[in-house]
Parts: C-alpha cells; structure tokens; sequence
DNA sequence: AGCCGAATGCAAAAGCTTCTCATTTGTTGC
DNA sequence: GCAACAAATGAGAAGCTTTTGCATTCGGCT
C-alpha cells in the first residue's frame, strides 16, 4: 500500500537506523520546505548558511547519500554535472527539465511505464529502476524558441 | 530524410569543418569496429593504446565533443560517473543496461516517443531532447536475481 | 552526569573532464 | 613538392564534484 507522505521527522530519520542529529534534521527541514523540491548538495550547502546553519559540505554529501539508502531521498543525474536530491514522497514520477532556465516540471505516465516493463521483459531483463527526463524550451517567453 | 549510416570516413570529419588528422580518423575507426558500440574516453583510449596508437586521453575527450557537435557521435550519462559515447548512426534509440554485467541494450518505441511528446506538448514545453535508460539484471545466470 | 559508538568538520584525496601552452601537423596557394 | 599559417595535439596542470581519513563532538542510554 503506497501512501503520499506531505511531513518528514525526525521519525523517519529513526526508522531509518540513524541518529536524529541536528544537521540530519536540519537537512531534512529544508527539503521539506523547498518550492521546487529539486537541489543540489551545493544548493542545499547554501540554503543552509542563509537559514544560518554551518553545515560542512561533506556531511550533506553524506546524509543525502544515507537519506537516498533509506529512501527518504531520490537522487537524480539531469545533465550538468551536479546530483539532485528531492525528497522521496513516495510517488515515482519522471522529470521534463527547461534547458534554458533550469525549471523542472514533474509527470508520470502509465503507458510508459507499462511500456517498460514490456520491453525489458521481452529483452530478459528485472527492471530496478529507470531514469527518464526529457529536456526542452518551458512555455516562459525568456525561453521560447531557442 | 533519415539514412540510417554503416560507414563514417575522413569525408564526415571533413565535412563537420574539422581536419582529417590521424587521431581523429584513429578515433572514429575504433568507434566503427566496436562490436558493443558504447565506450567511455578512457576505454577508447586504452583501445587506442592497445592498437598500438599512443592518442592522448585529452584529445580523446576533444575529439568525442566535437564529433558530437558534428552529429557524428551521441554521448550518454548512465549511471557511474563517466560519459558514454557511441557512433551516431541516425537511429535514435534509448538504453536499458544491466546492473551487474554492465552489458547495454538498445530499444526504440514509438509509444514511448509519442508519449514524451504529448506530455512535454501539454506542458508548454518544445522537445530538444531525451534520455530514457532503464536498469535491471539481464538474462545471464550470473546476474538474474540479485 | 558519564560512557561509547556514531556523526561531524575540515582538509586532503580521488575521479572525471577541461584547459594551457609549447610543439607538431594538415591544408592551401605557390 | 614546398613554404606558410592556422589548426590540432600531447603532457601536465587545473577545475569541479564527490568521497575519504581522522581528530573532535554529539546523541542515546544507563
Ligand atoms: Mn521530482
Ligand atoms: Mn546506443
Ligand atoms: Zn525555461
Ligand atoms: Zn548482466
């Protein structure tokens, strides 16, 4: 029975067979909070020290990693070098990023993912997991047309 | 009109405004004579290195970009770090690799392409491009289950 | 309060890719 | 063919993102 989580806490973090630090429940606060629920470590780093939270880069790199394990986190490779988390809400759902102004949109579709298990099926192969992102123009007229 | 290429030559690097250098033409060789045809920069350049061609690694990863702005060659993210680049032969297709082996497999569905384009339509977007990967264990008993 | 293993911060290291720059190589026009 | 010049290459340094080692600190439990 899959059920959409709207709140973390530091339940979770328990759950999860870690420490309910600060910086852990601080993280978690701020993926919480975030509008656009995508970041990056770096983001996340930055988001920090503004909310005035010295938090060593290394351990975000570390609690998203133990977060991502536990499945509270989903870390995601959009083109561009850098990893971005979001919290897992537990809704699986592909991405459609603006390759102009970096906005993400988010969407699941049934067909595709029906169609995926057939092809990997037909192929011999037990699916784990897929990552599908598409990259476009958004609708903003900053961005439309190239 | 899409022609689907077996043979690239000295004329599609001419042709991409590059000279016809003896790595370039090395580089495309092994791309062509792959029999997997996906091959990250260090790969490619230990091939080289075992054909007895001493290209170094920095004009490995040159030469990979430019082809790829020449159309000639598609470089992909899967997971684990490294790009991936194989030849582009005009037939856009997506990936589906094994967790375990590492082996890749190729796939083209219409339904899935359909699919991406109405839903980037519906949200305002214009599609430039897509990267859809699926992975799992494939077929070999040393990587079925687990 | 005090103990102990887990967690953190910092700096160093690692892994991949790009850049800098001196040297070499294609290409083009004699 | 050959000179002339821009383009391309090789080697190493540098750049970025992410991971790791280790001394110190902190959280959970008595
Ligand atoms: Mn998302
Ligand atoms: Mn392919
Ligand atoms: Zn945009
Ligand atoms: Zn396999």
């Amino acid at each position: 029975m899959k059920v959409k989580k709207d709140m973390m806490s530091g339940e979770d973090i328990r759950n999860a067979g870690l420490k309910v630090t600060l910086p852990r429940v601080k993280i978690l606060g701020v993926l919480e909070q975030l509008e656009h629920g995508h970041v990056s470590a770096e983001d996340l780093y930055k988001l920090l020290l503004d909310a005035g939270e010295e938090i060593g880069l290394a351990t975000i790199y570390r609690v998203l990693t133990q977060f991502e394990s536990a499945g509270l986190v989903t870390r995601h490779h959009f083109e561009g070098g850098q990893s971005v988390f979001e919290l897992d809400r537990g809704d699986h759902h592909d991405h459609i990023v603006c390759i102009r102004c970096g906005k993400v949109e988010e969407f699941f579709d049934q067909t595709i993912e029906d169609r995926q298990q057939e092809i990997a099926t037909s192929k011999g192969f037990a699916v784990e997991a897929h990552a599908l992102t598409i990259y476009g123009y958004c609708k903003d007229p900053k961005c439309k047309g190239s």
